[in-house]
This record gives C-alpha cells, sequence and structure tokens, in this order.
RNA sequence: GCCCAGGUGGCGAAACAGGCAAACGCGCGACACUUAAAAUGUCGUCCUGCGGAUGCAGGUUGUGGGUUCGACUCCCACCCUGGGCACCA
C-alpha cells in the first residue's frame, strides 16, 4: 500500500503549489510580529553552486522555523546585477552585459526555485534595473549635496586586467593583487570620486547596538584603524617660514627625535633636498617607486633611505635633527612624515642603527641606568632628557607634551584612521552612471534630481581596449549643461562600485516597484532593521562596512530612524570538495548541486547541507555522508506511511506511551533551542534519533522501549493511536522547516490540512521532557564504578545511600574509610576515600 | 611578529554554567531477507590486556604542568592546523 518515498516528483509538485498559493508572501502590517530575515543576495554568475546552497538552506530553514514560530516573516530574493564578469563578457563572447545578465538571472532563478526555499519573489529586486539604479543616483546627489560625494585627485589603486580604479578594500595582500582577478595593482593619480566614510569612522566603530561575530568586529575595527595622537609641525632650518606636519601616537617620546623621515613622494622632498644630494635623493625616489609597483615580497626588507641635506629643528628644544627620505614611511598615511625617535620605535631604532644616528632614550625603562638599548623600548616608564617633563610616568608626559605643544602653538592632538574614503568611480561600462555633468563655463554640476535616471545607453559598442564603451558613446558623453544650458558640456563617464548596490538593497525589498522613493518609509517603519543577516565572512571589511556608512548617511537624510542596518550577523563557513580542498573547476572538486538534487532530491541535499558539520565551519562534502541523510529520510517515510503499531489497552501500554511522550517533548525541546541557535546539525541528529526511536517502537511493539526506560517487559503492548499519532505530528512538524517538500507530503498523506508550512511550531511540556528515569553515576574518587536506574527526583539522601550501599563501591573502598560524598542530583555521585 | 578560530575513534562530528567522553551519521564486520546482487533491516564497532567475554581491569579528548572530590570543558606554558592583519608612525 505504501508507495515508495519519490523525492523529485513531490518536490517538484510542492514547489508549484506554495508558489501558486502565494503562501510565503509576507505581507506588510500584519497582527503577528514581524521578522526580516536576509541572506546576501547572489551575484548571477549564470550557475547556483553549491555555496549558494550552503548560504541559503540553512537560512531558508531558518526562516521558516521563525515563520512556524508565529512571526511574519519576510525572506526576500534578488540578484546583484551590475559587474565585470558581464562586460567580460561582452568584450570576449559578443553578447550584451544586459542579455548576459538577464539570461543568467533567468537561469538561477530556476536553479533557486528548485530549493524549495520560501523566498518572497514578489520582492524580487534587480539592481541594474534602471528602477533600481536610479536610487543609487539619487543617493549620490544627496551625499553631494551634503558634500559626502566628493571628487579629487589622489593616488589610486588600479588594476591593470580589469582596466579600473577599485576601492583600497578591493586591494588584498602582501604584494597588493585585485581582489577579483588576483592581478597586482599599481598606483596612478587620477581624479576620482570618493564618498566621505572617514566622516563616520568613530561611530563605524561603536558595535554596542548590534549583535554581530565579534571576529567582523575585530576585521573592522582593525581596518578603520582608530589611532589618537598629536600632529606637530617641524620648521626646516635655513628654509624661513617652511615646516612640515608629523602625526605620532607617542608625544611622550618627542624629545627623543634624532631624525626626521619624509615619504619618498612628500611633496616637499625636491624642494628641501640640497643641491649636493639631489642625484641620490632622484635615485632612491625611483627605486622606492618601482619597489612599490614591482613585487615588494621580500620579507626582511633592509631598512633604507637617504639624508636630504636639510635639518629640521625639534620645537620643544629647538634642537635640529637631519632630514632623510626612506620608503618605510608612507605618503598615505597620518601626513606621510614622521619623528625618528629611535629609542622607542623599533623601526626608527634599525635605521638609527644603520645611518649611525644617535638613540636618545627619554622613557626609561623601570631600573634602566643608562647604558645603551638593544632594542626599541616601547613601553611605559619614567620620563627622562624631556626637559620639564622629567620625572612623570610616561603616560602624563603624553599628555604634558601633548598640551605643551598645543599651547605653543605648533600642534594639535589628532585623531589618525587607516580607513581611507570610499573610492566608488569605476572606468567601467556595467554599473551605475555617476550622475554629474562637467561644463565648460559651470564646472562641476550634477544632474538635477528630475533627470534622473542617467540611463546606461544600451547600443554600448566593447572593444577590448580596456577603456569604457561610454567614453567613446558620444550619445552619452555629449550633453548640455542642466545648469547653463551651454551645449559643450560632457558627462561623467565613470560608473559606481557595484559595492554601492548592494549597501541598500535591504532596503528595496520593502517596495521594489516604487517609483517615487527609495523605499515606502511606512513599511520601513514595520519591517527595519533587518533582524537577521547572513552570509560570507569575505565582506567583513567591505559590503558590511560600506552598508553600516550607507544607513547611518539615511538617518542623517532623515530616511530611517536606526543607525544599524542589521541588528543580527550570522556567517556560514565554506563547503569544501571531497578531498578536503577548495572547489574549483581546475581540482576538477565540483560538487554540482543540481547533480545532487536529481540523485537524491532538494530535501537530502538540503538537509546533508545542515547535517554535516556546524553551519559557520563549513567543511568537506563527503559523498557517502549524504547517502546517511537520504536513508534517514526513507525512514521518515516508511516510519510515517506504514500502518501504526496497533492500538489496545495491553499490560504495560502505560509505560510505553509515556515513554514516546516522553521522547516526543524531548526532542521538541532539543530541536527548538538548536534551531533558535542555527545549530542544524544537531537538530537534524535529535530528529534521527527520534525516527529510529519510533521505528523501534513499530518494530519491538513497544517491548524494546520498555527496555530503554528500563521497565520490565511483558505482554505484547503498544502505543495507543492518540500518542502514536501526536509523536508523528510533531516530527513532521518539526521537519517542515528542515525538509519542506517531504513534510508537506507525508503530512497531507496523513490527512492533516494543507499547508504544513501554516502550522505553528510544536510546544514541548517541560514535564514530559524531563525523563522519569535516570542513570545514576557512581564514582569513587571520581571515577566511574557503578550505574543504576532511579527516578530521576530521587533525594540526595536517597542517591547517596544507593552509592553506599553499591558492592562495586565497596570492592573499590578497600576498606579506607569514606571522607566526603559528593552528591549531583539525578546525575552522580562520587564517594572521595583518601 | 600580532589577532582570531580550532586540534576528540578509521572518517564528519557530539558533549563544555566542570559531572556517564565518542550522541547522530559515514565506513567497516557479522547476520537476516534474496537464486544472486542491490536496497532494506538487526546486532557489533575508541584503544590495550586478561587463552574464552552481554565479564573484569587499565588507558584515552595535540603535548607538559596546575586548580578541583571530579577537567574535552577552567588556568599557565608549549606544539600543530586554518583564517585575518602585517612597515599605520
Amino acid at each position: 500500500m505504501a508507495q515508495r518515498y519519490d523525492p523529485q516528483g513531490i518536490e517538484q509538485k510542492w514547489q508549484a503549489r506554495w508558489e501558486a498559493d502565494r503562501l510565503y508572501h509576507a505581507p506588510d502590517f500584519d497582527p503577528q510580529p514581524k521578522f526580516y530575515f536576509l541572506t546576501m543576495y547572489p551575484y548571477p554568475s549564470g550557475d547556483l553552486h553549491i555555496g549558494h546552497w550552503y548560504a541559503m538552506s540553512p537560512s531558508d530553514a531558518a526562516a521558516r522555523f521563525r515563520r512556524m514560530q508565529g512571526y511574519n516573516v519576510m525572506f526576500p530574493i534578488g540578484f546583484d546585477a551590475f559587474g565585470l564578469p558581464a562586460e567580460n563578457a561582452a568584450i570576449q563572447h559578443g553578447i550584451h552585459p544586459y542579455t548576459w545578465t538577464m539570461d543568467n538571472i533567468e537561469g538561477m532563478r530556476r536553479q533557486l526555485r528548485s530549493m524549495g526555499a520560501m523566498w518572497d519573489w514578489e520582492r524580487e529586486v534587480v539592481t541594474c534595473d534602471p528602477d533600481y539604479y536610479t536610487w543609487n543616483q539619487w543617493f549620490f546627489l544627496k551625499m553631494y549635496e551634503r558634500g559626502l560625494a566628493y571628487r579629487a585627485l589622489a593616488p589610486v589603486d588600479w588594476c591593470p586586467q580589469d582596466n579600473t580604479t577599485l576601492a583600497r578594500e578591493q586591494v588584498v595582500g602582501e604584494n597588493r593583487v585585485c581582489e577579483r582577478c588576483g592581478t597586482p595593482v599599481i598606483k596612478k593619480n587620477l581624479k576620482q570620486w570618493f564618498l566621505k566614510i572617514t566622516a563616520y569612522a568613530d561611530e563605524l566603530l561603536d558595535f554596542s547596538r548590534i549583535d554581530w561575530p565579534e571576529r567582523v568586529q575585530v576585521l573592522q575595527a582593525n581596518w578603520i584603524g582608530k589611532s589618537v595622537g598629536v600632529e606637530f609641525a617641524l620648521p626646516v632650518k635655513g628654509h624661513a617660514g617652511k615646516s612640515f606636519a608629523v602625526f605620532t601616537t607617542r608625544p611622550d617620546t618627542a624629545y627623543g627625535m634624532t631624525f626626521a623621515v619624509l615619504a619618498p613622494e612628500h611633496p616637499l622632498v625636491d624642494e628641501l633636498t640640497a643641491p649636493d644630494r639631489q642625484h641620490e635623493v632622484e635615485a632612491y625616489k625611483y627605486k622606492a617607486a618601482r619597489a612599490s609597483d614591482i613585487e615588494r615580497l621580500s620579507t626582511e626588507k633592509d631598512r633604507d633611505g637617504v639624508f636630504i641635506g636639510a635639518y629640521a629643528v625639534n620645537p620643544l628644544n629647538d634642537e635640529p635633527v637631519p632630514i632623510f627620505v626612506a620608503d618605510y614611511v608612507l605618503l598615505t598615511y597620518g601626513t606621510g612624515a614622521i619623528q625618528g625617535v629611535p629609542a622607542h620605535d623599533q623601526r626608527d631604532f634599525e635605521f638609527a642603527r644603520k645611518y649611525g644616528l644617535p638613540i636618545r632614550v627619554v622613557v626609561a625603562p623601570p631600573g634602566w641606568r643608562g647604558e645603551e638599548l638593544t632594542q626599541a623600548y616601547l613601553a611605559e616608564g619614567t620620563m627622562v632628557n624631556s626637559g620639564p617633563s622629567d620625572g612623570l610616568p610616561s603616560p602624563q608626559g603624553w599628555q604634558r607634551i601633548a598640551d605643551e605643544m598645543e599651547r605653543r602653538g605648533f600642534g594639535r592632538q589628532k585623531v589618525n584612521y587607516r580607513l581611507h574614503d570610499w573610492l566608488i568611480s569605476r572606468q567601467r561600462y556595467w554599473g551605475t552612471p555617476i550622475p554629474i555633468v562637467y561644463c565648460k563655463t559651470c564646472g562641476t554640476v550634477p544632474v538635477p534630481h528630475a533627470d534622473l535616471p542617467v540611463l546606461l545607453p544600451m547600443d554600448a559598442e566593447f572593444r577590448p581596449t580596456g577603456e569604457s564603451p561610454l567614453r567613446y558613446h558620444d550619445g552619452f558623453r555629449k550633453v548640455r549643461c542642466p545648469q547653463c544650458g551651454g551645449e559643450d558640456a560632457e558627462r561623467e563617464t565613470d560608473t559606481m562600485d557595484t559595492f554601492i548596490d548592494s549597501s541598500w538593497y535591504q532596503y528595496r525589498y520593502l517596495s521594489p516597484h516604487d517609483g517615487e522613493r527609495p523605499f515606502d518609509p511606512q513599511a520601513g517603519r514595520y519591517w527595519l532593521p533587518v533582524d537577521q543577516y547572513t552570509g560570507g565572512i569575505e565582506h567583513a571589511v567591505m559590503h558590511l562596512l560600506y552598508t553600516r556608512f550607507w544607513t547611518k548617511v539615511m538617518r542623517d537624510l532623515g530616511l530611517v530612524d536606526f543607525a544599524e542596518p542589521m541588528v543580527r550577523l550570522y556567517n556560514q563557513g565554506i563547503v569544501l570538495g571531497p578531498d578536503g580542498q577548495r572547489m574549483s573547476k581546475s581540482r576538477g572538486n565540483v560538487v554540482d548541486p543540481d547533480e545532487q538534487v536529481r540523485q537524491y532530491g532538494t530535501d537530502t541535499v538540503r538537509g546533508y547541507l545542515m547535517f554535516m558539520r556546524p553551519w559557520d565551519e563549513g567543511g568537506p562534502w563527503d559523498p557517502k555522508g549524504i547517502e546517511g541523510v537520504h536513508r534517514w529520510l526513507h525512514r521518515v517515510w516508511t516510519v510515517v506511511t506504514e500502518p501504526a503499531p496497533a492500538a489496545g489497552r495491553a499490560a504495560g501500554e502505560a509505560a510505553t506511551e509515556r515513554e514516546v511522550r516522553h521522547r516526543a517533548h524531548a526532542t521538541i525541546k532539543r530541536v527548538t533551542e538548536d534551531l533558535e541557535q542555527f545549530r542544524f546539525n544537531t537538530a537534524i541528529a535529535a530528529l534521527m534519533e527520534f525516527t529510529n526511536f519510533l521505528q523501534g517502537v513499530k518494530a519491538t511493539g513497544g517491548q524494546g522501549v520498555k527496555a530503554m526506560a528500563g521497565q520490565e517487559v511483558k505482554g505484547t503492548p503498544a502505543a495507543s493511536g492518540k500518542v502514536w499519532d501526536e509523536a508523528v505530528q510533531a516530527l513532521l512538524l518539526m521537519l517542515a522547516p528542515l525538509v519542506p517538500h517531504i513534510a508537506e507530503e507525508l503530512w497531507t498523506q496523513t490527512g492533516r490540512p494543507y499547508s504544513i508550512h501554516q502550522q505553528a511550531w510544536p510546544k514541548y511540556d517541560a514535564g514530559l521532557a524531563r525523563a522519569e528515569m535516570v542513570t545514576l553515576v557512581i564514582q569513587v574518587n571520581g571515577k566511574v564504578r557503578d550505574r543504576v536506574q532511579v527516578r530521576a527526583d530521587i533525594s540526595e539522601a536517597d542517591a547517596k545511600r544507593l552509592a553506599l550501599e553499591s558492592e562495586k563501591v565497596g570492592k573499590f573502598l578497600d576498606g579506607r574509610p569514606v571522607a566526603e560524598v559528593i552528591v549531583v542530583p539525578g546525575r552522580l555521585v562520587n564517594v572521595v576515600v583518601r
């Protein structure tokens, strides 16, 4: 009678039905509490790989679980549709990026649907749609109006492979390669658009209002790199009125300066270099420039530099110190110049050693008697050789010297950040046009809001020249000035970094078709902020920092009344190939989810991804491991569809029923707690145990159960239909978020009303969840010597008595007197002898 | 070098407000069903020793110490693996 479990058949059937019934559409404004569950949207590369499944199917399970718990859950999906691969495909294969992207999206929609997730497709967002990117332009103009978007000439990172500039965040690794293609980047001086993320640097360091992994917080804090110090001016001897600023976090060591260093690219270098030093300085600059372009791989690089033949004056004590250029000083950090304090900075120490410069101790280590240092002393100490600060502990000296510099007018306390403003210009076609016009008479003119969107022309010509098609598209580039109407204005031809799209997409899901504003504020008041966000850790200092910045700007624009876009964040791990290596086509260890679905069905693939390891750890794909999950689902099918064990009032039945109910409630408790914490692997393990248990009840008619429960077995008992049904019902409800298709199929097959996905999550009875009988462990001196079955509520005195009466305990006492007996109620007794 | 995460059976792992180490799954072995195989089911499976084992004893959570009646869990030192940062003044 019972038909076989046929995953593919039932999965397609239910997916179609659910979508037709709009089962997962999250209505705005529902009396139920809302829950906005968001998973990072995919880039439409054209193929949904197992990594997408790993990111998405557990989060779908978690979202479904929330829904069953009574929340009105929004679980949207969209596509991060702008970006380089589309354009590269256009150049290589002559397909228009739009066509390439849309075809891919079409294919991926189909693949995504095969996952059986509860996405609300009515809210879908596609970022290359003008309806979307017009709001990128709108935001850009708002930022421009507030001075948060500006254009500046700056040394920027350029990827020669992708032919575009990159944000600092997109340059990675020791040898500074492009985050996308791995090509070493080069520096170029270009006029580019920036967003002033540094204006929010301090606020971005405040994580007190969000529940994000420590790891991400540390990554972001490191990236922002706040340092508190002093910037002060060093006059140059013999150059009246000339001075340069240095930044230091150690003003307490300023009296120990015995030289000063300028970055080789520092603008004053040429001016200050003495004629007789010019040749050598030029040579060094050339070498330094090459070194930054070509590999700087040599790990322990020699710290070298060149004296420029000029002297700076330490304003604290009017001592002249020689000025060097050295490439260990970076133009891009601080002021591009430093005080050289070899006694208290290891780099300066090595430099001073090499060039025979004096090393003057100004912060004395404890017990220091004036001996020479063998390395820089970095810790706190007592101020010496520091004029009026002598004798102070160095932290106080820090403040005193900082104050003195301010009072005497040559320095000020300053906070420096490693974070730079966000470079958003990209010299590429497939992105949001920057809505700016350059006019010969008016200069830089923003496109009026009424003229948005600035459409990306579809008739672009793709040439392999490395130049953006927009630059030679006259119809796009040549434009009337919106301000004076002048004829010879030109549009900005750069487009925006695609991280702009993802900085605010979570808001667009609220009202994806709103033509009036980026999102409907009324819906926003209901849905926002995002309650749970999930995605990969690789976006920690890019997307996740940008979207926090963007939300703070939105707050200042009055669009939202909170400062953080996502309350909770969870980073899932990465699925590796069966060989434990990162999946890649060249290794041939790629697991194709479509193929797995064909072989085992969606539920098995989902189930295995959740079962194999903790979600945040990822790990190798085990082709045999997935079969275990598949077998389990078959077992579930059999247990539920085959006839229930005979009902009846045979002797001993009550004990079986109690055990069945206890197991059901204990499982509900475990699974509920596990799912609340995204511990899918142990949730599924608990459900497997429960399934095996029910199967055992069937097989033995209850006798096995009683044996398990420590009861005497007699007669031929079984669970009654009612208790059995309750257990099966609980099992199916708990399966619903994890393996939604088989759960729905069995739910309706057993005569329950469609849809299981509209049912409430089962509640457990704490009393039933607690076991009646427990194994009391009896130890002697911490070693297990005996185990006895006792009632869970056994008294301490009884437990103690049982332990002391135990024969096995007696044997191990060896006649020694009992010194102490420790009782952990309901768990363990430890008899201590000495 | 610094910061973070982690080291538990043949494998993926579980247990940590300190209390039965190895749940669940894979693999392996035996058995049942079968003409046979697959599928399925049942039982067994951390290691060592005790001629035999539903028995007894000992050992075991990277290494070495410590705290404790009791440590995978807490503390100290060290080793290894993975990830991040790395001249940031």
